[in-house]
DNA sequence: GGGCCGTGAATCCTATAGGAAAGATGACGC
DNA sequence: GCGTCATCTTTCCTATAGGATTCACGGCCC
């Protein structure tokens, strides 16, 4: 488990982000179920790494919203999200994303827009298979896109409120397993927003990143009554 | 629920919590000033205690963005807020608190109006001396009022965005040796704020939002003039 | 005089050890 | 059979030690 040659994964930089990445791994791809006790020193056998490293990943990580801290009784891996908290988690981003685009829009220079498109660009070229591992980088591309223009408004605080939200950190956890449902539609909604963009028109990036995040509530909605109507009303097993 | 049960286990804390408010008390009271660095072993040998704990605190404080963090460099006091900055903070919480007011105000019960109103009173009795340990309950009863408003949309999100911003951080660390500026101000508003939800009034409760945030702007930015000349201007973003 | 480099102190980062409390397991008594 | 209690294991929390790295300072060379 820990012994494994081909991969040294213990280079020299600090090793409480790779402790943290890796938990970050373990939580996308579903191996740490909600719930489930993290023990730091468990988890700290299993990374073959001392309990320190693993304290300071996991104290980042509540800031997170993925794990929860109890005071005196360690962490524990936080819920999956159910229904009625995704479709919190879109009216929270329909709130702060557009108002992001629309100020976006009126800072926007070439250097900008080239890089939006090139993430696009990245989100078409990615793979989007069941393991997290797969999905990564469609992970990342589409992350990117999205922090790209709340970076733009030059406002510190708005990042950080997009930050909070966790938004694509809880969205692909659902995908875990599963993989990408929506990407097609994803890639078209971001190419939309970079037209309106390009146009200079911060009205149409507001309505085109309102009608992003808004068709993402649609389709997570639709997947959610696919996969299982679960966790509302835990009926016991005949 | 059963309010004698044993004191004795209060007594036992988490150690990184203490040390996480004495950073703060320290940095809200501006005995650390902006770009100080904030050495782990030199905090551990000050406070008398280990290293361990320190780390954590300060990883958490992290991100609050009160102290910013490098690589392998260790920890800094982030930055005084600039003017510029300021009014960042302000617009971003134009953007989300209204909102949250309005959404609080459908689902306002009366215990939770009672809970406002105790705030305020709190707010009014409390000292607003010019060290951080006069204003420190002023600054709770404060903070207690946002945060109410803000967890009683239902949404958590939206919750963590308010609490991303960290304004009441940002804000009251400028009081910092010259105590809280507008208490009067800020009471008056607060109770208009109040009197919108207990009439039932989602509208009214936004527009009272929005002028007390706008009133708050309107004096920092007056006292932002009169302590030092605004010389740093808006800078492009990179 | 200015730039480059070696040495030393300070600091960060990680590992290990031990005390204390919570939870689990099993035995005992009713 | 069921509740209670003692014991044990697990886990968290803190302290200490040591390796690795960075920064500062002084000397040396051009």
């Amino acid at each position: 488990m820990n012994e494994d040659a081909g991969r040294a994964w213990v280079q020299r930089s600090v090793l409480a982000d790779q402790v943290y990445k890796e938990i970050l791994a373990q939580l996308m791809d579903g191996k740490l179920e909600s719930g489930d006790p993290l023990s730091i020193d468990g988890t700290a056998r299993e990374l073959g790494v001392s309990p320190t490293p693993v304290r300071e990943a996991l104290a980042r990580l509540e800031s997170t919203g993925l794990v929860v801290r109890a005071a005196l009784r360690g962490y524990r891996v936080a819920p999956m999200l159910s229904y009625a908290e995704l479709m919190d988690l879109m009216a929270a981003r329909l709130l702060i994303e557009p108002h992001n685009a629309e100020i976006a829009c009126t800072r926007a220079e070439e250097s900008f827009l080239r890089e939006l498109e090139e993430s696009i660009a990245d989100l078409r070229q990615a793979p989007n298979g069941p393991q997290f591992s797969d999905y990564r980088s469609y992970w990342e591309a589409d992350e990117r896109f999205h922090r790209l223009i709340a970076e733009r408004t030059g406002n510190k605080f708005l990042v950080a409120a997009y930050d909070s939200l966790g938004g694509h950190v809880h969205r692909f956890r659902l995908f875990g397993g599963t993989g990408v449902g929506d990407a097609r539609s994803a890639i078209e909604e971001h190419t939309l927003i970079l037209e309106a963009m390009r146009r200079g028109n911060p009205a149409a990036a507001r309505e085109a990143m309102a009608a992003h995040i808004g068709g993402v509530r649609a389709r997570a909605a639709r997947e959610a009554e696919l996969t299982a109507p679960r966790t509302q009303e835990a009926r016991p097993v005949p």
